[in-house]
RNA sequence: GCGCCGGUGGCUCAAUGGAUAGAGCACCUGACUUCGGAUCAGGUGGUUGGGGGUUCGAGUCCCUCCCGGCGCGCCA
């Protein structure tokens, strides 16, 4: 309703520019700060006074007549009808427009109920199907070969963590940023794909790898005897990885029971360890080469785990020279297992993903051998034969002004000694997103794919199923094509997201570049780097872990005088994203005893349950609240807080809203939409009522800005002043008890719109459940 | 050295070039026998790092300086 009047009001100021003789006018509407000057607002006539050489107040006055002129005509279901005749012009010459009021909120209730019919059917309170995508929306074809049949497609790739640790509070950032994106993309009406880029093949994974076969034995005891207590009793590496086999033969490898110590905790201790045995010799770092050889190579599709630690006992027993298969094999399983953890990591957060591709089928299928040829052929690269570079091949960024005086502008894709590097590999994965990865024959060079894997979260509130009822599937990418359900395909999106953070702008650069000099530069331009700033701890956060965890990260005095200190998954610095979630929930049920006694007659489950959407919503918002170009220095008490500008805050306005129906509910006094529409209709709405159904209206729009900006600090800002208008207005205008009928239909309708439009933000936006009780 | 990002009340943060720079925390004073006090009302606290410029209008754009962070590998 509000972004039709926005869109007829713009196009209308601009028919009226256009017959005083300006060109092309671009107009901007604003929303007045305060209510007295107006709901919409044109501040245009302003910087137009130099070109017109008139006084902007002339200006306006013109544009305000031939305004009235055009209304006069207009049909009664014209959306501009919805507009106060007439326009004030105030201070320099602003322009300002009044709606209707009790029209435009009865219109408004009408709209936001509409479709809440079906049980389990999407609600769109507030917002018609129609507004939604406009001109904020990306998704205008940007794909070069794609026909105009099937829909453009968004990708988003997000989340990207190493298989080899469990996920830290900086992974959890770049995850809730990429699935706010995603639902947002999705409120506006786009198709999108959501990919989880897993390396299994780097030296991150192949590191742990070590600490299971190489590393001495009595420290990959200690990392793993805590948590595989089947192996305490005849403590050895051989008891070990037949724990290994076991577990993963039986499905116990991962468990998601939160707060117990799962597969990723366990890699988060062996691998500090495998680090710190590389500093103190440095001739292990041989054992990292042979495992990386070896993962590489790859193993024989069926080949179980404990036909891998079959291979290896042969050779004796300690398994010290296990061969190629049989590492590549026990690689595998330990990036699987880790993804499996981190999936349940990011369900917990109502994060889920459509496809999981590998760098290992990227390797195995070819992808870089064929985006090499397209670079050969498009003369991107070239192969140095002398200087420090001799024997590479090199990508010139000389000729693009973003690299512009740098000293040195080519960028290594192949090292002398013949493998690819890193930002060579991203060429070819980014390629294939863009579906710009084609053979000679003009097909698409593509993997195959298998389903990865089947299972629900326990929890009630926001929960990711996957291959269940039909709710969502999610897949994986295999090496050999010909491996395809029918009716699966991924990539070739028209514009594609790369979530990742500020640190490899660079690289990111680099991969855009060298889509724009392959000919694909409207491609290139749809290449988004979502880059955010990084997670990093107060010193009193470190040192808090320190104590909590008994540990010592040896930081020196220097590092803690730092305003923040980086996390580091190699030297086992961190907040595990499931501790701090555990520690969320414990205190979330604290709150929630200590505010409702014991009495309260609730299940424990549901209390549970509750706890558990309070500490989602607390951690989602500080992660959206914040702009993404600021560092997130992690601190203990703020993410634990409970109060003032914090999810719960916003989940409450929510359950309070709620309240209030099933209150007026039980009285036979709950009425309809319609009802408080037609009550709405005549009635004089006062400013304050008006504000909060103004704002509501205004959701669309917000979403829109943020995706264009990436910033969802203003969809959360948003979602702040919405609650605590609502709260203000809560003690101020009583439904239940209010003067007589028609002052509560008019509240309740507005409220109705509130509840709506805080329910529809929270969950289909930010992600944050609304919980039935606080 | 070059590049990118930040600097806004004591603290943490917000603000498509627009109208009186907003929240929260902390501190002080108040508000339920009425829809839940994770709330609300009121108060103290600001030359938006310094200086110059552009503009009808600058926290926002340009220049410059200062402080802090991060990039600039044949690493991943």
């Amino acid at each position: 309703m509000f972004e039709t009047i926005r869109r007829e009001l713009t196009s209308a100021i601009a028919a009226a520019l256009t017959a005083m003789g300006v060109q092309e006018p671009q107009v901007f509407l604003d929303v007045p700060p305060r209510r007295q000057l107006g709901d919409l607002a044109w501040a245009g006539a302003l910087p137009l006074a130099k070109s017109l050489r008139k006084p902007p107040r002339a200006i306006a006055e013109d544009v305000a007549r031939r305004l009235e002129q055009a209304r006069a005509g207009l049909p009664e279901a014209h959306p501009l009808a919805l507009l106060e005749p007439g326009c004030s012009i105030e201070g320099p010459g602003f322009l300002n427009f009044r709606l209707r009021r009790g029209p435009a909120l009865a219109r408004l209730l009408l709209a936001s109920t509409s479709t809440d019919t079906a049980q389990g059917q999407k609600r769109e309170p507030g917002f018609t199907p129609g507004e939604r995508g406009g001109p904020g929306g990306v998704a205008e074809a940007g794909g070069s070969g794609g026909g105009p049949k099937c829909p453009p497609k968004v990708i988003v790739e997000h989340t990207n963590i190493n298989p080899n640790k469990a996920a830290h509070i900086g992974h959890l950032r770049n995850a809730v940023l990429g699935d706010t994106l995603v639902r947002c993309l999705q409120f506006l009406g786009n198709t999108v794909e959501i990919q989880d880029y897993i390396d299994d093949t780097g030296v991150q994974v192949a590191d742990v790898v070590v600490g299971f076969l190489f590393l001495p034995e009595a420290e990959m005891l200690a990392a793993v005897t805590p948590i595989w207590p089947e192996t305490a009793d005849a403590p050895s590496r051989r008891r070990v990885l037949e724990a290994f086999a076991t577990r993963a033969g039986n499905g116990t490898l991962v468990n998601d029971t939160l707060g117990s110590p799962d597969f990723d905790d366990l890699c988060w201790d062996l691998y500090p360890r495998v680090t710190r045995w590389y500093e103190q010799d440095e001739s292990a770092l041989t054992f990292r080469s042979e495992v990386l050889h070896s993962v590489e190579a790859g193993f024989p599709t069926g080949m179980s785990l404990s036909d891998a630690f079959e291979g290896m006992s042969s050779s004796g027993p300690e398994p010290r020279t296990p061969n190629h298969a049989s590492v590549s094999r026990l690689a595998a399983a330990v990036a699987e297992a880790n993804v499996r953890c981190h999936l349940v990591t990011m369900g917990r957060l109502g994060i889920a993903y459509d496809v999981l591709p590998h760098e290992s089928d990227i390797l195995h299928r070819g992808f870089w051998r064929r985006a090499f040829e397209l670079l050969q052929g498009a003369r991107a690269i070239r192969k140095e034969t002398e200087g420090k570079n001799a024997g590479c091949w090199v990508m010139s960024l000389a000729d693009s002004p973003e690299f512009a005086g740098m000293a040195d502008a080519d960028k290594i894709l192949v090292r002398s000694n013949g493998t690819v590097t890193y930002t060579g590999k991203d060429i070819a994965y980014q390629l294939w997103k863009l579906g710009l990865l084609r053979d000679d024959d003009g097909t698409l060079h593509d993997f195959g794919y298998r389903v990865f894997e089947r299972f629900a979260q326990d929890a009630s509130t926001a929960p990711v199923r996957y291959g269940f009822f039909g709710d969502r599937a999610l897949y994986r990418t295999a090496s050999d094509p010909g491996e395809r359900p029918t009716g699966v395909s991924f990539g070739a999106g028209s514009r594609v997201y790369n979530v990742i953070d500020v640190r490899q702008s660079y690289p990111q650069k680099v991969v855009k570049e060298a889509i724009r000099v392959l000919g694909h530069p409207e491609a290139a331009e749809n290449s988004v780097h979502f880059a955010y700033e990084m997670v990093a701890l107060t010193p009193k956060a470190v040192k808090r872990l320190e104590e909590a965890q008994g540990l010592d990260f040896s930081l020196s005095d220097e590092d803690m005088a730092k305003p923040f200190i980086e996390m580091s998954g190699r030297r086992g610095i961190g907040v595990k994203a499931d501790a701090l979630l555990v520690t969320l929930i414990s205190e979330a049920e604290r709150a929630i005893a200590e505010r409702q006694g014991a009495d309260d007659g609730s299940a424990p489950d549901q209390r549970a349950d509750r706890a558990r959407a309070i500490a989602v919503g607390a951690l989602r918002y500080q992660m959206a609240r914040q702009g993404r170009n600021r560092v997130l220095a992690f601190d203990f008490d703020e993410a634990l807080a409970f109060e003032g500008d914090t999810g719960p805050y916003l989940q409450y306005s929510a359950v309070r809203a709620a309240k209030i129906f099933e209150k007026l509910a039980a009285q036979g006094l709950a009425g309809s939409p319609e009802v408080d529409a037609k009550a709405a209709a005549d009635s004089a709405i006062p400013d304050d009522l008006w504000d909060l159904a103004l704002a509501c209206a205004r959701t669309t729009e917000m979403a829109e800005k943020a995706v264009g900006s990436l910033e969802f600090s203003l969809l959360a800002g948003h979602a702040r002043d919405l609650a605590q208008a609502f709260h203000k207005l809560y003690h101020e205008h009583p439904v239940l008890h209010a003067e007589d009928e028609a002052v509560r239909a008019l509240r309740r309708g507005v409220f109705r719109l509130f509840a709506a439009t805080i329910a529809a933000i929270l969950e289909e936006l930010l992600g944050i459940p609304v919980p039935r009780e606080m």
